[in-house]
DNA sequence: AAGCGTTATATTTGTTCGGAAATAACGATA
DNA sequence: TATCGTTATTTCCGAACAAATATAACGCTT
């Protein structure tokens, strides 16, 4: 039979959710666009939602992960701190891995 | 910080669900009962669930995985067949296995 | 001081999901 | 044939969730 595993992994801190699939795609629009309404627009997202998002990784975090400004030049905006990237990068290496780990599965029970 | 990840894995065919945590919860349920019905009381869990939940392995499955008798002595019941058992056993050992790599690899970032 | 684009937040509206309950169908058993 | 306990299925209702809308606050810029 033709099985394909798939997955969804996410990293807690104190039983509070900090970082899923949604919320790392987030973290990387906002880091290239520097705003969180136009992360949210490039993610067909509403931007209540993206806010809400941004919201609970805020809370869950001891370390700042976004830092964002009201008002000023150009409105102000939002920016992912170096603590936030290098979560990013490890979610993503790890989340591949796990990938990786699961098709090899997928294959060895290929048979039943 | 003291991070955990945790995941959910789910085996799909022909990008149907085919076995998810829950779905494999109540197979062993109704393994163990014998019963559809008593496999959703003991799971707390309403019996148009299970039946919903079942129904829908059953559409994704090319093979038989539960078989169900309507009528009959004590009413009837429901069975997983052999390959249903060897889906469970694989699943579940996939999915322990998954475990344990991703609490290494929150020792891992422990120190971001 | 007015305008702008953004973050921040509340309120309302819409949609989906799950549980509860009711009903039918079924076949051994007595 | 009546009973029984189960599977199978529909309908209804409320709750949870998502989306849309509205409004406030903010601080640079002009």
């Amino acid at each position: 039979m033709n099985y394909r595993i798939k997955s969804r992994i996410w990293i807690e801190v104190d039983d509070k959710v900090l970082l899923g699939e949604g919320r790392v795609r987030l973290l990387k629009a906002i880091d290239e666009t520097g705003s969180l309404s136009k992360a949210a627009k490039t993610l067909k997202m509403s931007y209540k939602k993206a806010w809400t998002l941004v919201d609970a990784v805020n809370k869950s975090a001891k370390e700042a992960v976004i830092i964002s400004n009201v008002g000023g030049k150009n409105g102000g905006g939002a920016q992912v701190t170096p603590y936030g990237r290098s979560l990013i990068q490890a979610f993503e290496r790890i989340n591949k891995n796990c990938w990786i780990y699961l098709d090899k599965q997928a294959k060895s029970i290929a048979n039943i």
